[in-house]
DNA sequence: CTATAGTTTGAAAGCGCTTTCATAAATGGT
DNA sequence: ACCATTTATGAAAGCGCTTTCAAACTATAG
């Protein structure tokens, strides 16, 4: 009854347990130092003798040694992950963008950790709290319908770098393609083959890649010195059959085209298959450009002219760019300018 | 000079602390229980009297408290996450099958931390210890090169998932897709059209689900009683381009054939270019089966005709199972029967 | 009523690391 | 040689949670 404190001895101590992952603590004891000393080596955070320095090298060596990232996270240092709000996990498009971040952050030994907002912004926002709470370091948000307003207040407590758009605010870095410059390149493509009467079949106006890609479009023609007919663009939603029910609508309304532009790939894609149901032939009867150059374009048939768009590069960028935020400087990221590939889907308007 | 402890007080109390993420300990304080108690009520742990239950529930549902994944995985218990070793963070089938994941462990709570193992065993060995250091409860292993031995090692310390073999041990489930009757019906398919000479592209030989294919495909020969010819199997590597140079190879042998089984979609893609630049078209001269039904293969130019894999409920009864070893009961998974999807690249052979 | 077994609850240790804080050692100025 | 600085290093606290252990109650029986 005299007794206040826990009598009990410490559950197990480091010297003895032989078997499981090495700790810091048994690396301390190897090199005959503190584990404060390890944790300065292995975070460069203060100078150690070099004498030091060499016997914790040693060790960590001869023990193999590996930092525990979890507790490394809830001493309040880094996790060494860096969190990805992608929109679907499985999109051909951004599973280019995943494998550069990847790429880039796998080598400097960071984890990426990859979760999906299902194209809505409650989703995105939920993304970004999980993603809080696994205590990331950073934050990658690719596209998104997040507000801007929504970003800068998450980039206040973490580093955060967003694709798809332009935005300035500190702890936060925008990398964005050129989708007007895009869409004025594909338009300028299919008129300079002589195509007068293009068509557009757009993506959702609610997405700004959506309606830069379209005012390109319109450029393009402006450009040219070619009207700005209305009739012509019709909507799409970014996806295969919204590409194919475009030129069903296109040719049951009975307008002349002798070209396409789509304001992605998926629908590129769509749209040829809706053009070969109703006995079109591309390019000799339509020509189809598309957006986005998607691994399977290259094979479609015919393979589809189209935009490039560098989505591994882009990825890579963004990754790197968060690494120099965590670092401290200041991303010096540049996005590559758009460039149309002209494959077999265009053609000289022949008659 | 007298004291030998450090002196310092508490670095921040938990009472005083306002903003940040609420802590178990200020729910604790709020509901007038220790911590231990709170932690019992979010683990059930133990039975709680249910005036305290409820004090903490409420206190908890008040400070919107969530608890801290790291410390709790730091503390020895679950982190909520399961690893996911994938091949390719970008390949169009394991993509399918990442988002089944995601979908069925989201609503739970769970997280999904995918690594890609880039076709090979070092990656894959790496990529599990990755995952163990992070303290992943389990982990799914999308087919993968890795051994039996390596695959029933790793399950004795965490849970182990995979898709892609038949193996049993104890911590380790197993679904295997029926790739030797997938292969059997498609060839099957096209003899019931009428086509006797049918090629067959191959997939890596390394690769079980590409021999099982290969295995189908004679066995559907041998059921209909044609002489399996090893002239008409040329080697492909399950990407695109391997499909169009298998083509090449075919023509250039000059044998004669009326249809070709590709062993996966993206070489039948590849072959359908193959054939096209060869003017011959699909399917009015040469009939083509894949294998896989990736989306895109719904919008190849003729929609291609393939044998369905539930990528996508593979990956939600892979993430199911993993549940169920979690919970420690015996995964009852059983994986969907293979089933031809007849589309417009096959076709009765005329003539 | 007291001894005994069962329950609920709290104190405190510990997960593996980072980070103050303090001390011991080394440096330097005069 | 002496005190003020400036390093290099270690002790220990703490991140937010889980879990053991023992104390505080209850209920049960003798």
């Amino acid at each position: 009854m005299k007794s206040k404190t826990h009598p009990g001895g410490t559950r197990r101590s480091a010297a003895k347990r032989e078997n499981g992952p090495v700790t810091l603590e048994m690396v301390a004891v190897a090199a005959g130092v503190s584990p404060s000393t390890v944790s300065r080596i292995l975070n460069g955070t203060a100078v150690v003798s070099d004498l030091k320095k060499k016997a914790v090298d040693d060790s960590i060596a001869k023990l193999g040694f590996v930092p525990n990232p979890v507790a490394r996270g809830l001493a309040g240092g880094r996790t060494l992950s860096v969190g990805v709000v992608t929109q679907a996990i499985d999109s051909p498009f951004y599973g280019a963008a995943l494998r550069g971040i990847e790429d880039e952050l796998d080598p400097v030994g960071y984890r990426s950790l990859f979760v999906s907002g299902h194209w809505n912004a409650i989703g995105e926002s939920r993304c970004i709290e999980v993603l809080r709470s696994r205590r990331v370091d950073g934050i990658i948000v690719l596209t998104g319908r997040l507000s801007d307003q929504a970003l800068k207040t998450c980039a206040k407590s973490v580093p955060v770098v967003v694709t798809g758009r332009s935005l300035k605010a500190p702890g936060l870095f925008a990398l964005n393609f050129d989708n007007f410059e895009g869409g004025r390149l594909a338009t300028q493509h299919l008129i300079e083959l002589g195509h007068h009467r293009v068509a557009f079949i757009a993506g959702d106006p609610s997405h700004p890649d959506a309606t830069e890609r379209l005012r390109g479009y319109k450029a393009a023609l402006e450009g040219a010195g070619i009207a700005y007919d209305a009739a012509l663009v019709v909507p799409g939603e970014y996806h295969e059959v919204s590409g194919l029910l475009a030129v069903d609508r296109l040719l049951e309304s009975r307008q002349r085209f002798t070209a396409i532009f789509a304001a992605n790939d998926q629908m590129a894609l769509g749209a040829a298959l809706g053009l070969h149901r109703r006995s079109l032939r591309v390019p000799e009867d339509v020509s189809l450009v598309g957006f986005d150059d998607l691994p399977s374009s290259l094979y479609a048939i015919p393979p589809l002219s189209t935009v490039h768009q560098p989505a591994y590069e882009l990825g890579r960028l963004a990754a790197s760019a968060m690494l120099q935020l965590l670092a401290g400087t200041r991303p010096t990221a540049e996005v590559p300018a758009p460039r149309l590939i002209s494959r077999e889907s265009s053609r000289r308007l022949v008659g």
